[in-house]
DNA sequence: GCAGAATACGAGCGACCATTCGCTTTTCAA
DNA sequence: TTGAAAAGCGAATGGTCGCTCGTATTCTGC
C-alpha cells in the first residue's frame, strides 16, 4: 500500500493538539446548531466559533455534513450510554414493572440534551450522507426485542418483530412528543401521568 | 387606505393566467422536492421547471420558504379532505370498530402522496417561517377528541386531552413509520396485521 | 538543536443562489 | 380602439458558502 498523499484530508488526529481541535469543532457545531440553528452552521462560522481556521476544519472533516454527522453520533452515544446502563437492571423484571421503567427511561433519554435532540430531529435535512440519521433506531429495537424474548411467557403476542416495532415506535413517539413539544409536561406530575398512560397502553397490548 | 405600490410583490392573482402561474409554481416545487430533493429546489430551478420566469415567481411568493409552505399546505389539505370525508361515517361507531377504521384511515392518509409526505417530513429544515410545519397536528387531535367525547361511556379514561394526545401520537407514529420506512409492509397482508395490532393497542387502552 | 512531519492558518476562488428592476407582452374595461 | 393595469420576462447584482492551497507554526524523534 502506498502512503496517502499528505494533502488529502487526514482522517485521524494523532497528536493531542489535533484531537483538541477536532473536539472543538464538534462542540462548536453542536453549540451553533442549538443556539443559532442549522442554516447558520456554515463551515466558516463553525471554525470561527471553534477558534480554529477553516483550513484546519477540512483537515479532519470532508465537509459540513461530516460535522453534523459527528455531532449526531456523539449525541447518540451519550443517549445510548444512559439507556444501556439503566436497561441492565430492568431486563429481569416482569412486564408490568419493566415496561413502565422502560418508558421512564425513554423520557430520561430524551432529556439528555433536549435542545440538541430537537434540532437534530427537526432542522437537519436528511439528504446525502445524512440520510440515515432519522431512520428507525435499530439498537433500541434490538434491545427491546431481547427483553420481550426473555418475557415471552408473560405475553399474548407471538410475532415479536411486529410487537417490538409497535412498542418501540409508540414509546419513542410519545416520549419524544411529550418532552420536545409540550413544555407544560416538564412538570413532574404531568410527566408522571404520561408515563403511567404510556406504560398502561403498552402493557395492556403485551400482557397475556 | 393608500393603494399598494405596484412594485410590491402581489399576493393575489386576479386573472386566470396568473392563477395558472401560481399553480405551476407550486406544482413544480412539489415535483422538484420529490424527484430531486430539498436542496435542489432553488428559486431559479423552480421557475425553470414551472416554465415561468423568476421574476414572475417573486410576484406571487415572497421567497422560497413560501413556496415550500404552499406545497405543504396543499398536501395537508388533500390529506385532511380524505380524513374528514371518511371520518364522518366512523363517528357513530363503537370504539371497537371505530378505532380500527381510524387506524386504517391513518394509513390511507399516509398513502395520499407518500413520497411528498416523506420529503416534507424529513428534508425540510423547520426554520424561520417553516417552523410550524412539523408541529403536532392540531386538527387530528381535535377530531379524535370529539370522537372520544361521543364515546365516553365506553371508555375507562377520564382525561380526554391526555388520552387524545396518547392515541393520536401513537397512531400517527405507527402508520407513518410503517408506510414510509417499511416498504415490506406495503403488501396488503403485512399492513392488515399492523392495522390489527395498532387497533388492539389503542382499543385496549381506551375501552372500559 | 535540527529536520521533517504534523498541524494550523486565512485570504481568496469559483459556484451558486435569492432577489431586483427596467422592460415587454397580454388582458380587459371603457 | 385604446390605454392603463396586470402579468411576465430574464440579465444582472450582491452576497454567501464550501472549499483549496501556499505559507507559517508547532511538535517529535533523533
Amino acid at each position: 500500500m502506498a502512503r496517502r498523499a499528505p494533502t488529502e484530508p487526514r482522517k485521524f488526529a494523532s497528536q493531542e493538539r489535533s484531537r483538541a481541535t477536532v473536539d472543538a469543532l464538534v462542540e462548536a457545531t453542536a453549540r451553533i446548531l442549538v443556539k443559532e440553528g442549522f442554516d447558520k452552521a456554515s463551515t466558516n462560522r463553525i471554525a470561527e466559533v471553534a477558534g480554529v481556521s477553516v483550513g484546519s476544519l477540512y483537515q479532519y472533516f470532508p465537509g459540513k455534513e461530516a460535522l453534523v454527522a459527528a455531532v449526531d453520533e456523539r449525541h447518540k452515544q451519550q443517549v445510548m450510554q444512559t439507556v444501556r446502563g439503566e436497561l441492565a437492571g430492568i431486563l429481569d423484571q416482569p412486564v408490568e414493572q419493566g415496561v413502565r421503567k422502560i418508558v421512564a427511561l425513554a423520557v430520561k433519554a430524551h432529556r439528555v440534551d433536549p435542545k440538541l435532540h430537537r434540532v437534530l430531529a427537526e432542522q437537519i435535512p436528511r439528504v446525502g450522507k445524512l440520510e440515515a440519521l432519522g431512520t428507525f433506531n435499530r439498537e433500541n429495537y434490538t434491545l427491546f426485542r431481547t427483553y420481550l424474548e426473555s418475557r415471552q411467557h408473560e405475553l399474548r403476542v407471538d410475532d415479536l418483530d411486529l410487537a417490538s416495532f409497535v412498542c418501540v415506535t409508540t414509546i419513542e413517539a410519545l416520549t419524544h412528543n411529550a418532552v420536545l413539544h409540550h413544555p407544560k409536561m416538564l412538570s413532574g406530575d404531568m410527566m408522571e401521568a404520561l408515563i403511567d398512560e404510556a406504560a398502561r397502553l403498552v402493557t395492556g397490548y403485551l400482557k397475556r
